[in-house]
DNA sequence: CCATACCTAACGACCGGTCGGTAATATCAC
DNA sequence: GTGATATTACCGACCGGTCGTTAGGTATGG
């Protein structure tokens, strides 16, 4: 990428995570690369293409490293517990760009967002398969696959609203604690009431 | 509270819940109330001041529910089952009030914010508080305690952004998976190398 | 000579907020 | 009871300011 476009985007990052998408101007932005805010229309055609192209990078990067992660194990405890570290790893050492696309959703156009959420669906389809193939190999407890699912992700997801990289604890501390966690909900957190209807997804192959 | 006041909460609540603090205009809000615009400053001093009462109602409320629920049992992981269901069933049944309290803290002013923050540090304490007891009484594993706690929380708190109140669980069956998940993450998620530096928690009446 | 990468200047739209004013209602002296 | 006075709850018009965006110009390196 071209220097200003790059620097384009990491200002855009920083003001996005510090200041939010609608509370951040072009002007502010512009500012912070040295230039004059309509110079940013050499490099974007907009406001809102410049959020859609951060997500659409994070989302990418964020997929690509779990496809990468999964290949390395075999066993599905390990593959969950391959999957839940590079979630929450992605979240904390990209943490700004992580939260601006799990926070700025509606600052996307119509289409983007489509865009964006077929991304997100596919990754989350992902570990859908992961603890439904858990439950059917009787590594996991029975339970409710979507709503374990969402918990699983939003739960590390958050990691990068609390999480400081000058606190007390390391990224990779902080993945152990919540590895550790989470295979350990998925396998004793049996609920009796949880209605097996859900247990809709094909034996999976990888 | 007057009638007319109290519509204007709840429709800058639902917007703000659907558009976001930024992108929700007085205009708008006043329309959604069948007044004129300058009519909500005779009810409110300004557009921050709306986002600031209903978080603070929404904070308190969550409060006053939870002491309510810890009275009810003794036992310390009843009581972190009860702090646990508390949190979720609220977070789901005020879906609207909880988003917008815990993903619009930008839009407050310092004084706000920091009123606000108090009153989640308080909240957050008690959770921790409770780790702590939970820990030292041999029923949970050992482990970060403000990790945990940040996770437990966040887990809860994130429902309210996929909750559909018409889709295909009821409070009830969610609030009691994520119960199970969660008591079991802490009951059995022990993590070897957490440093035991956080229990500085002291023990705990009640 | 021309594409690249920027600039200055300005646009219309909309923002949160303020103003003076006004009906309706309540309070109170007599 | 009645007229005077305040208060409540709203309105229409408007303000200064900022927003994202665009048009058109300019310096520079190949």
């Amino acid at each position: 990428m071209a220097p200003m476009k790059e620097t384009i985007t990491t200002v855009a990052i920083d003001l996005f995570f510090r200041k939010g998408y609608f509370a951040t101007s072009i002007s502010e932005i512009a500012r912070g690369c040295g230039i004059q805010k309509a110079s940013i229309y050499y490099h974007f055609p907009g406001k809102e293409d410049l959020l859609f192209t951060i997500m659409q990078a994070t989302l990418t990067d964020l997929m690509a490293g779990l496809k990468c992660e999964l290949a390395a194990v075999d066993r599905i405890e390990l593959k969950m517990r391959a999957a839940v570290r590079n979630h929450i790893r992605f979240h904390l050492e990209r943490q700004k760009e992580t939260f601006i696309a799990s926070s700025e959703l509606r600052g996307l156009s119509e289409d983007h967002f489509s865009a964006v959420a077929a991304q997100r669906d596919e990754y989350e389809r992902i570990f859908q398969n992961l603890i439904c193939n858990g439950i059917a190999e009787g590594v996991f407890a029975h339970n409710d696959i979507k709503v374990l699912s969402y918990a699983i992700l939003t739960l590390c997801t958050a990691g990068a609203t609390w999480y400081r990289p000058d606190g007390r604890l390391s990224v990779s501390e902080i993945a152990a604690i919540y590895e550790n966690f989470v295979l350990h909900g998925l396998k004793h957190g049996h609920t009796p009431s949880a209605r097996p209807a859900e247990l809709v997804c094909e034996p999976w192959p990888i």
